[in-house]
DNA sequence: GATACTGGTTACCTCAACGATACTTCGCTA
DNA sequence: TAGCGAAGTATCGTTGAGGTAACCAGTATC
């Protein structure tokens, strides 16, 4: 999983914060745990996490669900608008798919030209 | 001309640099000088212009060509490449007028409920 | 006790992007 | 001889997203 829109880091297409699509394409399939999330993602430190899905939920992107139990759970799982984002990815991946080799090749015959 | 796709800085998309996408536009009906690049984004300094041309013209995004006229002038145009993302920038724009609101909304009501 | 699990928080740090301001080069022009 | 206009450079400063490391509360198990 996860490099989809970005190998590599040459990345020309960003939605919201740098981990944003990240955990939409991992919420894609229903509501997940905030561990659940880390996994996949596992370069990603707690607190950005957080910093991200608080981001997330303050735009109405994901919602946040707090279960008194023991342990604690929580579930975050995407909201109608969250998911419309997903065409989006989708686009950037079929960009990325058509045109980043080209893109990459580019770069890489400059950068010989040094 | 140009808040596309971020009004007001709320942005949750981005394509390249912070000016990449406007650059794309601006040069969407043909070559362009590069003191006419800077008119429209009149917010840019020529140095941070100077960077995002420079890497789209790494990343194959752009042609520029100068001419050894005086007063000297420099074209910029966008390739096959650069012309994709066109694609993808109205992909955003679309997601931006459909959904955007909603976003700025949900916001705004976090905001209020603090 | 000691350790671990969950879902975080807090303090601190770093680095690249972005920006403001000024300067340059070259002929041309007045 | 002073300035113009084009297309940048040079230098410095700021800012903020993102990263590192350590810590916390409550329970339960070893």
């Amino acid at each position: 999983m996860f490099d989809p829109v970005c190998p590599s880091g040459a990345m020309p297409i960003q939605i919201g914060d740098k981990w944003t699509a990240m955990v939409v394409l991992c919420l894609e399939d229903g509501p997940r745990r905030f561990s659940e999330i880390r996994v996949p993602l596992r370069r990603v430190t707690p607190k950005v996490l957080t910093q991200t899905l608080r981001a997330m939920e303050r735009d109405g992107l994901v919602t946040r669900t707090a279960y008194a139990e023991i342990p604690p759970r929580v579930e975050y799982e995407l909201t109608a608008l969250g998911r419309s984002l997903l065409t989006l990815i989708d686009a950037a991946r079929a960009w990325s798919k058509d045109h980043l080799p080209a893109l990459l090749e580019a770069r890489h015959a400059h950068e010989a030209s040094l």
